[in-house]
RNA sequence: GGACAGGUAGCUCAGUCGGUAGAGCAGUUGGCUUUUAACCAAUUGGUCCUGGGUUCGAGUCCCAGCCUGUCCA
């Protein structure tokens, strides 16, 4: 906005003409010039198309949840429906939450509004003021005395009945995804509720919010590329950071007990069902907390939005069709299970193979082994596939090996495996969750073989905080858009962002 | 990065063996004073993703590319 208002410091004397004209030089589509010299007579006729403030006592959903006969109503909404039945005129009013019909004929509106009316489209906004009524038929209507003209719609929305099939198209365009799906308003309806409710779940336990930088010089916290980025006064290189982690221990040094960050996380790497380059992560960290009460943290968490917005605690997945696909149940206690007795499940005689043996064994059990993968990342390999991926209900995985996750502490009782939990929901790790490493000496050690010969890759400053004492904290993430997938059924992560990355189109400047 | 599927009217989709480009909705015109995917009648609308090639002739066959989806890496 504000780079506008400055590029128009010369005033065109004639904004309001220019934009349009300019915008479609000529081959325009014939659909839009009708609408355009509607838009014309309805300004000949002394109305402006792009109105103003209006003020409404319901809003359609609202109205129609709330019905009774013979009120004095009025109401602003996108007319999305339209039957025509000479004098007697039928439409509906709607925005993202609800619709309600409305009625006028020459009689209730005066002739010339009712010229004005015919005059409108489908997908015009206008404002409607007038008195409630039941149909012959039983549908709650508005009888309209007054119509207010407040946006003219110079495009034609989506089909009717089908809406936007064209999965491209919902998510290049979100708007007219937003209008034509009613399962698309909802998936973000509850996305923005569960978002706030998560927030106010870890205010009420004593969690501080914070915003901490997302331009970092290091980019670490995660074994993830990032995306790299320029400071041009500063002359220098800065990374959009990858997890917001070494900012929040750096917190816990600087004695806040209770921090949580809700925000976006970037990552350099592929594109797919399951991930979007920019993606929302929410990390707490809870002094003096291990991972077993982060899990019961999450539990309790997730159990709280599935009853508050799902209506209980067993989640169905259907496709388009609205066939049942899978049940999510999320009954407490969740199953609590190590990583070593999982694999196993697949395979009991999986440790007590050869290296050489394991890789033969996955190839038997299906599972394509990289030429480049040690030995421990065949197992994950396995795990990933014949585990996690098949897993739907809520299972923590424990004691999983210190080779996986270098950054948490190990047990107490077993070196080789470390205090953590990986939470796996409708076949996807939805969040982790450690017992965090606050040894500055192990810490650096860890960082300094995570980064071999890159040495310039290791935060120092957080190496540094660190020895100022960070006490001993519980720690989780939890991908939220997984988590809205799991909890609303979307079967991609792009049904829960608004606006996923798309590769720009040949022609048209991608947004 | 690889494999497979898709891209045809504003939207949803047909399009047979290679032989004039189709329907529904939307739009336009007319009719209809309680309809609701309103209905009835008439009618407009095409860069068949792009670029090559084969052919007398290509939406259709071949090659290359672009975008999307799914799976794999």
């Amino acid at each position: 906005m504000s780079a506008m208002s400055k590029k128009a410091a010369k005033p065109s004397e004639s904004q309001v003409e220019d934009q349009p004209v300019a915008s479609e030089p000529q081959g325009e589509h014939k659909l839009v010039q009708v609408r355009r010299e509607k838009l014309q007579k309805l300004q000949a006729l002394g109305i402006d198309p792009y109105g103003a403030r209006f003020a409404t006592t319901h809003r359609p959903g609202e109205l129609r949840a709330e019905f009774a006969e013979n009120l004095q109503v009025a109401l602003a909404g996108r007319i999305v429906a339209w039957r025509d039945m000479g004098n007697s005129q039928f439409f509906e009013i709607a925005d993202v939450d609800g619709k309600i019909q409305c009625f006028l004929n020459p009689k209730s509106v005066g002739e010339e509004a009712f010229g004005i009316f015919k005059l409108l489209d489908v997908g015009d906004w206008i404002g409607v003021a007038g008195e409630t009524f039941t149909t012959r038929t039983g549908e709650p209507t508005i009888k309209v005395t007054e119509l207010t003209v407040l946006a003219k719609s110079l495009r034609p929305l989506p089909d009717k009945w089908h809406g936007i099939a064209d999965r491209e198209l919902q998510y290049r365009k979100r708007y007219l995804d937003l209008i034509a799906s009613e399962r698309s308003r909802d998936i973000f309806r509850k996305r923005s509720l569960m978002v706030a409710e998560i927030r106010s779940f870890l205010s009420e336990r004593g969690f501080l919010e914070v915003e901490t930088p997302m331009l970092h010089g290091v980019a670490g916290g995660a074994a993830a590329q990032p995306f790299r980025t320029r400071h041009n006064a500063l002359g220098m290189d800065l990374n959009l950071r990858i997890a917001p982690e070494l900012h929040l221990k750096r917190l816990l040094v600087g004695g806040f007990p209770k921090v949580f960050e809700l925000n976006r996380n970037f990552r350099n790497e592929g594109i797919s069902r399951r991930h979007n380059p920019e993606f929302t992560m929410l990390e707490a960290y809870w002094a003096y907390a291990d991972f077993e009460q982060m899990a019961e943290l999450v539990e309790e968490m997730v159990c709280h939005l599935a009853m508050k917005f799902c209506g209980g605690l067993c989640i169905e997945h259907r496709n388009a069709e609205g066939e049942l696909l899978k049940t999510i149940d999320l009954s407490r206690p969740w199953k609590r299970q190590d990583y070593r007795s999982l694999v196993e499940g697949i395979d009991p005689q999986w440790f007590a193979r050869t290296p050489e043996d394991r890789r033969r064994r996955a190839a038997e059990l299906g599972v394509q082994i990289g030429e480049d993968l040690v030995d421990h990342e065949v197992t994950q390999q396995i795990f990933e596939k014949l585990v996690e991926e098949k897993t739907d209900n809520p299972c923590f995985v424990t004691h999983v090996p210190t080779v996986l996750v270098p950054l948490a502490k190990q047990n107490r009782a077993d070196a080789s495996v470390v205090d953590v939990y990986e939470l796996i929901i409708n076949g996807q790790e939805i969040s982790p969750g450690y017992s965090e490493l606050n040894d500055p000496l192990v810490q650096r050690q860890r960082l300094e073989h995570q980064a071999g010969e890159e040495v310039q890759n290791i935060d120092e400053d957080f190496l540094e905080a660190l020895e100022y004492g960070m006490p001993p904290a519980g720690g989780i993430g939890i991908g939220i858009d997984r988590l809205v997938m799991m909890l609303t059924g979307a079967e991609s992560i792009r049904d829960v962002v608004l606006f996923p990355h798309m590769k720009p189109l040949p022609k048209a400047g991608g947004s």
